[in-house]
DNA sequence: GTGAATCATCTTTTT
DNA sequence: GATGATTCAC
């Protein structure tokens, strides 16, 4: 049962089991049976997954029952290049496994199997109007606030009467009649979100032993990596794959949890041995990334956390130079400095690659790139579903989608404003009354539109044009993407909207363009291009995905992004109470602190020479310039309050010596209780001063009612005559 | 009835 | 500082 699959010397070509230190061995040959591989940060466990998979087929079995399970497409992208010369095994995203499976038992799943796949944007517009069906107060419940509650229900695999059936609270029950709403639109719409996509797959293995054991044919080896983020969906999908056989093996390391808000559950990999009681539990607890400087600063960060596997990180690197961690006075001289350090590593002739910025949100990549901008610093924002995002990019698939999916209310809508033709609010209204008195979707509806007499008969020419359109573009929809797509952008008249309008419109072409040559490929490197695999394919993209390791880059990135990517150099900003930790985390309790800290965990364990973390003692949040307090993690990490203020002062000192000529002084005083001006905000009080030099802070109550604190030096604040 | 312009709101992390 | 909703002008 716990046999290895032979001895060490019985190797032949691709597994070099000289190259793996006993721990890793023991992980990468041990066959049938459950597997639980704990590892580190840089303890080699990517190599120790690829071997293991190499190890399998070499003792026999096909590449055709093996599939891993990695936490992005970018992971599973990478592993199937390593493993290029092994085609047919299984390797992907949760996500992208449950869409093929749906898809191929889309009968027994009760589903049709063109359904789409909806995004942040469109789950928004589904629970607006899921809120509305329900007549309840907008005000009260959010549509972020009841989106998160509807994803932890399906998280947990509780379908809306279930929840119906046990909501016991005020806001359990109104959360349940949303939810029941929100399904209802989304199946009327044929379409699945991401957690539908878990829920009906887990569902479908519990419900359908035939397809389960059909699957556990197809899949006789199960790997799974970063198994500690895996949600309770998830944890019953690897279960129901791996019932009949128990070969399941997975990776994962606690300490790197890092989304559980998002449903993760470390409870998963706790439970593992328990879970399967054969299961062979390897420590990977050696590290081959980092010095040992670095290490020994994420030991003393991470056992500040009481729920967690006792677990050390032993280091192999020799001792290399030691952190540094920078008071900046704000944030302007903060990205400026990081400039400037990266600017001389590139001077150095460091390799672009080998160097990343990491932040805790996503908004604090901007200022970097100003300064990278002006520095001429090439780099890379690792956030690639903003190309997706992008309203003439969605204008485009909005069209792919109504035509592979009729029942797309949301599709329809968006396409059919893509640009004026004439069809406005009014006439919409009107199709959605005849549609749902007539049980219909919008399009179908559409399709319709002259029997609906309250629409004008010059308005009924214009939808009978469109659908016409549609249903021209529904003939030509089988097989490559790119020829269809190039098609709707000339035909349906975007090409000449956007070539008719001003400078601006150019990058919207490119996009367009890109976005066209981004299916072409699709086209070419797929076996069996269809629009809807395209469309089901394009939605499960992430930020990571668009990483690319060669791009001779410095690459900008959050956190969470940074997840199983490791550089030379790295530098960490922002590390500030409210910012990390978020000040989300702060109000409820000590779980979310603690992921915060094991969030900044993986950031330091990213690195592998040379470590950077900086804090800055002001920052623009949300337009304001605040004072900041630094990081309880910094303490935690060892740094004391006399080195901090002996630093703060030595650069407050230098920033003004050497920045007086670019700033105006502060040349005046503010008064509390005086009245001011302001070009935006108009009048109001003064109600505190801070003198800080140049620096100095005002806050002001306005007339408006809001209260804003303002840094002098900017504000360009007046004080009104009389 | 339609489209443009202004105003107000909210702002973590992501498959 | 972007997105969305409301208002306003045609």
């Amino acid at each position: 049962m716990d046999g290895f699959i032979m001895e060490q010397g019985a190797f032949s070509s691709s597994v070099d089991a000289g190259m793996l230190t006993e721990s890793q061995k023991k992980a990468v040959f041990h066959k049938d049976g459950a597997l639980l591989v704990l590892a580190g940060p840089g303890s080699g466990k990517t190599r120790v997954i690829t071997n293991r998979i190499m190890a399998l087929i070499e003792a026999g079995i096909s590449p055709f029952n093996i599939c891993a399970i990695t936490f992005t497409n970018k992971a599973a992208d990478e592993m199937r290049q390593r493993l290029s010369m092994m085609r047919g095994i299984h390797i992907s995203t949760f996500h992208s496994l449950c869409v093929r499976i749906l898809r191929r038992y889309a009968d027994q799943a009760k589903i049709s199997s063109n359904f789409s796949i909806y995004d942040a944007g469109d789950q928004k517009r589904t629970v607006k109007e899921a809120i509305k069906a329900a007549e309840v107060d907008m005000t009260s419940f959010t549509p972020a606030r009841v989106l998160e509650g509807i994803s932890k229900f399906k998280n947990d695999l509780e379908a809306p009467e279930t929840v119906c059936d046990r909501a016991d609270d005020y806001v359990t029950k109104i959360l349940a009649k949303i939810y029941t709403q929100y399904q209802r639109i989304l199946t009327k719409n044929n379409a699945l979100d991401f957690d539908d996509l878990l829920l009906r797959m887990a569902f479908l293995l519990r419900d359908r032993p035939d397809v389960r054991v059909e699957l556990s044919n197809r899949f006789k080896y199960l790997l799974v990596d970063e198994y500690q983020d895996t949600n309770h969906a998830q944890y019953q999908i690897a279960k129901g794959l791996a019932l009949d056989h128990g070969n399941i093996c997975v990776t994962g390391d606690p300490d790197q949890s890092i989304y559980r808000w998002r449903g993760a559950d470390i409870g998963n990999i706790l439970a593992f041995e328990s879970d399967w009681p054969d299961a062979v539990v390897v420590r990977l607890e050696e590290n081959f990334r980092s010095t040992p400087n670095i290490l020994a600063l994420a030991d003393k960060l991470i056992v500040a956390n009481t729920k967690r596997k006792q677990k050390r990180l032993i280091a192999t690197r020799p001792a290399g130079e030691d952190v540094d961690i920078v008071a900046y006075s704000d944030d302007r001289e903060e990205s400026a400095t990081v400039a400037e350090q990266i600017k001389k590593l590139v001077d150095q002739g460091t390799d672009l690659n080998n160097v990343a910025v990491l932040y805790r949100v996503n908004s604090m990549s901007r200022q970097i790139e100003e300064e990278f901008v002006q520095l001429q610093i090439p780099y890379q924002v690792v956030r690639g579903v903003e190309f997706y995002a992008r309203k003439e990019i969605r204008d485009i698939l909005s069209y792919l989608k109504l035509i592979a999916n009729s029942d797309d209310d949301i599709a329809f809508l968006r396409a059919i404003n893509t640009h004026p033709r004439g069809i406005g609010k009014t006439t919409i209204e009107r199709l959605a009354m005849y549609a749902s008195a007539n049980m219909t979707g919008l399009y179908d509806a559409a399709r319709q539109g002259c029997r609906i007499d309250s629409i004008a008969k010059g308005t009924q020419a214009k939808l009978a044009a469109f659908v016409q359109m549609v249903e021209q573009f529904k003939k030509e929809s089988d097989g490559k993407v790119a020829p269809l797509m190039a098609h709707i952008f000339a035909e349906t008249g975007l090409e000449s909207v956007l070539r008719a309008g001003k400078e601006k419109q150019e990058s919207a072409i490119e996009n367009i363009n890109e976005l066209i040559n981004a299916a072409s490929r699709y086209d070419s490197q797929t076996e069996e291009p269809s629009l809807v695999d395209y469309l089901q394919t394009i939605a499960l993209y992430s930020d990571t995905d668009t990483y690319d390791a060669v791009s001779g880059k410095v690459s900008l990135m959050t956190l969470h992004a940074a997840k199983g990517l490791e550089f030379d150099n790295v530098f960490i900003i922002g590390l500030e109470e409210g910012l990390l930790p978020h000040e989300r985390s702060l109000t409820d309790g000590l779980d979310e602190l603690e992921e915060e800290r094991r969030l900044f965990f993986v950031g330091i364990t990213r690195a592998k020479t040379d470590l950077h973390i900086s804090y800055a003692r002001h920052r623009v949040i949300r337009g304001q310039f605040l004072r900041t307090v630094p990081s309880q993690f910094l303490y935690e990490i060892g740094f004391s309050y006399n080195e901090y203020e002996q630093f703060e002062d030595d650069t407050f000192d230098a920033d003004r010596s050497q920045d007086s000529a670019d700033h105006k002084p502060a040349t005046d005083a503010f008064i509390p209780g005086e009245l001011v001006s302001h070009d935006k905000f108009g009048l109001g009080r003064v109600k505190e001063f801070l003198d800080l030099g140049e620096n100095s802070i005002v806050v002001v109550r306005f007339n408006t009612g809001k209260t804003k604190s303002l840094m002098v030096q900017y504000a360009k604040l007046t004080r009104p005559v009389g």
